[in-house]
DNA sequence: GCGCCAACAGTACCA
DNA sequence: ACTGGTACTGTTGGCGCG
């Protein structure tokens, strides 16, 4: 530090870890929150940015005039500041704007209502940025990344940092990829109900377990029925461990609103930021901590496909923290009954500890990926999961957007307008030897390169074509101009080369060591926001959303895989399957290789082998296979196995009536499986639990038209007083009965296991999971479920047979 | 009133 | 709340039959 006078000034490197702003009588600020490189809480306060929007011009239009009719409505707009003219571009056309600066980022939705109406004026844009979003991306500041900036010493602001600085100019980003020492706090709450689901009017927080990366856990609980102590005790403690990272599970949608309603009807402050304010909600739903990352793992649970039914015990299962068999589980259900019971108060309060500690170690499973996604899309950490897939393109592209002048449209609603998607091939059925698969490598991504399809490059019929020639998609005719490289071609080129850079870094690299697992969840980043980028372009909600990219990218697409089809006939390969960028092909070395240079030679797109199947099984049935890869182990794809709306028998039926095909080549050693299994289920001797049919409810329970059985298990609960909205999964059960399915599901806490209709699961589940593979071979239900016949099943030989006939 | 069947609603998958 | 293509279960309601 140098003092210069009364000034004491400094540089300061920090880690960006929370961002907000502040408007003290119109004057707005930025607040910088951040971890510097001696591992101290900083705040960094800016005030140099001027929020701004844009007025759209007519054509027509003298901007100069336009200007002056804007000024002339500052006795109607008083923090008007400025309009200044400027050249942009929208959806690559040269535009008129003008810039307008207004001093207070809060009232620019209302000036810009004002101001679009005035002559001269086409539409207001850019203003629904939000201020601090502005910020990072005015001045390139990067959320989860380093920066250096130079600093004075701040003022006493009654806030929890160790430092507080005023940037005298804006921080710049610096290339350092070590993570900060994060102090990270999980917490787990568990209520007592009294009927259904908990009101915080009514009910009790009676655990609040919790677990730190410092290796302490700590658990508060309430006397018996008595929470403030709790809640009180809980709020000094997340103040004296001063976290900046607090995560938990539902947070976002259950527990913060939960504690703030709570700790309202205590009457107690529900103070656990940095700056002595409520937890608040925010964009897309998500409740931000002022000062900290709040991070709900929720939000996360779509990153794993595998991941069925999003509960926290298969979340933590999943991410390989501890297995579902080692964990205990106690249902929400009988949350009140434990804690009612002295015996098994302690077990609930242990099961409450080891949840806590269980979301610390899933997080820290997760929070490079996020870091690195927060970085490259630019939202801050605390925001990056709750943001839709289409969002963080989206954020991704604002940013592209400034850095080559143009304008961001506003999001507006359009009409839906579906088009043509990829092409699927029908698979020839049964089992094929030696199946090559050939994709191509990031298909759409390189067709929009290559052809340069863009919104900003779009020719419409009625405009002229341009000298430098156009691309003409195969189908549709659209057409997009050959020249300049267009918007989504130059961030797409971008990633996709930023991508292979980072994969020919991490060759280096010990796959065990911390950068290397850096640099892998970098590259996954990259290439989900890479893959996104068409969904995103077809989707009306988008920003820069023009049906024809979408629409000609496609078209593209099916044509490639078309024409490599003809190519591969033409080499007499035999072509088993293939969707939309890939090819099922019966294996010949020298022909595949040849296959794969003729594409790449006439299609200018590379296909390469994915993998080699040694046995592959397809029904009639698209995008629905098995294969069996060299290394033995095999590949369900589409299947009721990898589905996560059929009970568990019949997943655990179909996985080993598919082994027994494809490893062991019997078909009798399958179907006595099945019948064992039948038998097992019968008796009872099959787990509870798989038995569950889960579904996920996609609208209030109110808007179905038909009686689905989720619907009904969820009207149940709802009677019971429990708390359901759209995507919420239903776990039920069938019972014995009479009338329709839906008249006689329960949600499968309520039931036991001697209501169950075992012969539902036999004939609905069981049954046809199997025969989806087993009626290939001339197997029928019969054969199944009745005392063995005396006609024999086929084999698989026989069914060689009749095929080769 | 019953069984059959096609249309539809609803869900989750693949790329 | 990224796209279209697809399979599949269960409900609904119309139809023929008697």
């Amino acid at each position: 530090m140098v003092s210069r006078g009364m000034v004491i000034l400094g540089r300061c490197r920090f880690w960006l870890l929370d961002i907000n702003y502040e408007v003290k009588d119109h004057e707005p600020q930025v607040w910088i929150w951040g971890v510097d490189d001696e591992g101290r809480r900083v705040l960094i306060i800016d005030s140099s940015l001027e929020p701004y929007f844009y007025a759209l011009l007519d054509e027509n239009a003298y901007p100069e005039e336009v200007c002056t009719r804007i000024m002339n409505e500052r006795a109607k707009l008083p923090l008007l500041l400025r309009a200044i003219p400027e050249q942009k571009r929208l959806f690559g056309e040269p535009v008129k704007a003008v810039k307008i600066y207004c001093q207070d980022p809060d009232v620019i939705s209302k000036y810009a209502r004002v101001i679009s109406k005035l002559e001269g004026v086409r539409e207001c844009l850019e203003t629904d940025i939000r201020y601090s979003m502005r910020y990072l991306i005015d001045y390139d500041v990067t959320p989860s990344a380093w920066h250096e900036v130079e600093v004075e010493e701040g003022g006493d602001l009654n806030v929890q940092v160790d430092k507080v600085y005023i940037a005298r100019s804006p921080p710049k980003r610096i290339e350092m990829n070590d993570l900060p020492k994060l102090r990270i706090l999980s917490f787990f709450p568990v209520y007592y109900a009294s009927k259904g689901s908990p009101k915080p009017e009514r009910d009790p927080i009676v655990i609040i377990a919790t677990a730190a990366n410092n290796g302490e856990n700590r658990i508060f609980t309430a006397s018996e029925y008595e929470d403030r102590d709790l809640l009180r005790s809980f709020i000094d403690y997340v103040k004296s461990l001063d976290p900046d990272v607090i995560v938990g599970y539902q947070t976002n949608q259950r527990h913060w609103q939960y504690l703030m309603d709570r700790a309202k009807t205590l009457g107690l402050d529900l103070i656990v930021d940095r700056a002595g304010t409520w937890p608040h909600r925010s964009v897309y739903g998500h409740i931000s901590i002022t000062g900290r990352a709040s991070i709900d793992m929720f939000d996360f649970a779509d990153e794993l496909p595998e991941l069925k039914v999003k509960t926290l015990e298969n979340m933590i299962d999943i991410l390989g923290v501890k297995s579902l068999e080692e964990q205990k589980i106690i249902d929400e259900i009988e949350h009140s009954d434990f804690w009612d019971d002295k015996e098994r108060r302690g077990e609930l309060i242990e099961y409450a500890a080891e949840k806590a500690n269980c979301i610390l170690k899933a997080l820290m499973e997760m929070l490079i990926y996020a870091v690195e996604l927060s970085r490259l899309v630019g939202l801050p950490l605390d925001h990056i999961g709750k943001a839709a897939v289409g969002f963080r393109i989206e954020w991704y592209l604002i940013r592209e957007a400034h850095r080559i002048g143009e304008l961001i449209p506003e999001r507006t609603e359009k009409p839906y307008m579906p088009y043509a998607g990829g092409m699927v091939l029908k698979p020839k059925p049964g089992i094929h030897e030696n199946v090559c698969v050939l994709d191509f490598k990031s298909m759409y991504p390189n067709i929009m390169i290559e052809k340069n399809v863009s919104p900003d490059t779009y020719v419409p019929p009625s405009m002229p074509e341009p000298k430098s020639g156009v691309n003409v998609a195969p189908e549709v005719g659209h057409k997009f101009r050959k020249e300049p490289p267009g918007f989504y071609k130059r961030v797409l080129t971008q990633l996709i080369s930023a991508r292979n850079e980072i994969r020919s870094e991490m060759k280096n690299l010990d796959p065990k060591s911390l950068d290397y697992q850096l640099l892998d969840a970098r590259q996954k980043a990259v290439k989900v926001i890479t893959n996104a980028a068409y969904g995103y372009a077809g989707w009306i909600g988008a920003r820069w959303f023009r049906k024809p990219v979408a629409e000609a990218t496609a078209a593209w697409g099916r044509s490639m895989i078309m024409r490599s089809i003809e190519i591969a006939k033409d080499l007499g390969l035999e072509i088993v399957y293939g969707d939309t960028d890939s090819l099922f092909i019966k294996y010949k070395p020298e022909k595949v290789d040849m296959l794969v240079k003729r594409i790449s030679d006439e299609l200018g797109l590379e296909i390469r082998p994915e993998k080699i199947y040694r046995r592959i099984l397809f029904t009639e049935a698209k995008k629905r296979y098995c294969g069996l890869l060299p290394n033995g182990t095999l590949d369900n794809v589409g299947l009721e196995v990898v589905r996560g709306d059929w009970a568990n028998v019949a997943k655990i039926t179909q996985e080993r009536v598919l082994e027994m095909i494809l490893k062991e080549n019997s078909v009798e050693g399958a179907v006595e499986f099945v019948r064992g299994l039948i038998n097992d289920l019968r008796r009872h001797k099959i787990p509870f639990r798989d038995l569950i049919i889960w579904k996920t409810l996609t609208m209030p329970v109110e808007k179905y038209k038909v009686n689905a059985p989720h619907v009904e298990a969820a009207r149940i609960l709802k009677r019971m007083g429990w708390n359901l909205t759209a995507g919420d999964q239903i776990g039920y059960v069938v019972i014995q009965g009479s009338g329709r399915l839906y008249e006689r599901v329960k949600p499968y806490a309520l039931a036991t296991y001697d209501e169950i209709d075992v012969e539902y699961y036999v004939k609905k589940q069981i049954v046809p999971a199997a025969l989806r593979v087993l009626s290939m071979f001339g197997v029928k239900e019969k054969d199944l479920i009745s005392a063995p016949t005396s006609i024999r099943p086929k084999t698989l030989t026989d069914f060689f047979e009749a095929g080769k006939a």
